[in-house]
DNA sequence: CCTTGTGAAAACTTTCACAGCT
DNA sequence: AGCTGTGAAAGTTTTCACAAGG
């Protein structure tokens, strides 16, 4: 478990996500050993590189036999940090900020929203959900008083960098930025993850114009 | 130009939709030039990488100058395949779908919501936007006789296999799906992306965690 | 003088092949 | 017999350093 030194790739980190997602649904199964090339099968990775992956992290599978599911989703779940409830706030109410709220898999992963914020006033006041809507020039007071380190951004674009500039970045630690602006990697000691819809949209047109291998 | 026959790796295409991004912005204020080093700073890459992406499609830049802007969005926009009109039919009329459809992002690369499709008798009939919700059962003859070769996925994840299933390859040539179903890239000749949008929230968990590089 | 384009080097990632356990 | 764990090899990507050219 020496990865706090190493630097570990984010295609790692997403494949990681991946093997829980493998875990999650041979559990449902009633399954309680995972092979590697169990998981390749439904991942569409080679089992030398998910074993490589478990090992780098110290996750010992049975010679002979696989992985044990409950272990190992501990360990990835340790791992990845969802071992425990997270609080975290959206920032940005509208469709895709509703739609995160509501997205089974954050309760799944242990995210818990605190609080929505947005300016419009029809919406402040109001849930999503049990979510409550506040006024977003409330947001770095909510975020000191209740320790939040996650913040969801799904404002307009153009809104944005206001809100990140103005983040006090001694509480929040993580950003997933929806909008079309790009942000740093990291930013005052803030990891930012950039995540813009259309973009992965040009890159599903290229792969089809050009048949990625 | 032989990106044809050459394996371009998904890294490459993704930061060519980033240099599109900055060549909006810059259009935007007015500039006609712009260096390798500008991009940089605006995405976080090495210029070196920039110039290698750029040159490996032919875009070619003038030395001691930089790239004209006009020309090479147009040069993008092409390699991406998004030089010109797309239609794409909406899987799953709920808040995700809504906000796909929304999404200024999309217009402004060509892609245009033929129709949306649903099994909420309450929705089918209505409007989201300009675009219309049809019956999900309808989807087929749809996609059939409008030829849309893209389709994007925001149903509940149980459902997609499913529908995806069901589809005819002969038209759909490419699947945004953002159910937390893992297909592979490749099925049927159909390219699939997945986005799991609860995976990316581990993935910064992680990283927050463990301070990815 | 400034910035592109590019071969060569360095760094990183994936795959292979097989030793090591159960 | 079967599957993990792993060092070494192959393959890929990024970075460097500098020649080429406006």
């Amino acid at each position: 478990m020496d990865f706090y030194s190493s630097n570990i790739s984010e295609a790692v980190i997403r494949r990681l996500t991946n093997y829980l997602h493998c875990l999650r649904l041979s559990r449902k199964k009633g399954r309680t050993l995972l092979t590697s090339s169990d998981i390749s099968g439904t991942c569409g990775l080679k089992p030398s590189t998910i074993r490589k992956d478990l090992a780098q992290f110290g996750a010992y599978g049975v010679r002979g036999q696989g992985y044990d599911i409950e272990e190992l989703t501990k360990h990835l779940n340790k791992i990845l940090g969802i071992d425990r409830k997270k609080d975290v706030v959206l920032v940005g109410a509208g469709n895709l900020g509703t739609a995160m709220i509501k997205h089974p898999g954050f309760m799944r992963a242990n995210f818990r929203f605190a609080a929505a914020f947005d300016n419009d006033p029809g919406k402040i006041g109001t849930l999503i959900g049990d979510t409550e809507i506040l006024d977003v020039r409330d947001l770095n007071a909510f975020i000191k008083k209740k320790h939040i380190g996650i913040m969801v951004l799904t404002v307009p674009s153009p809104e944005a960098a206001a809100i990140v500039d103005d983040l006090d970045p001694a509480h929040v630690r993580g950003i997933l930025n929806f909008t079309s602006e790009i942000f740093p990697r990291k930013k005052h000691g803030m990891y930012i993850h950039n995540i813009d819809l259309a973009r992965e949209l040009e890159i599903i047109s290229f792969c089809m114009k050009h048949c990625l291998s």
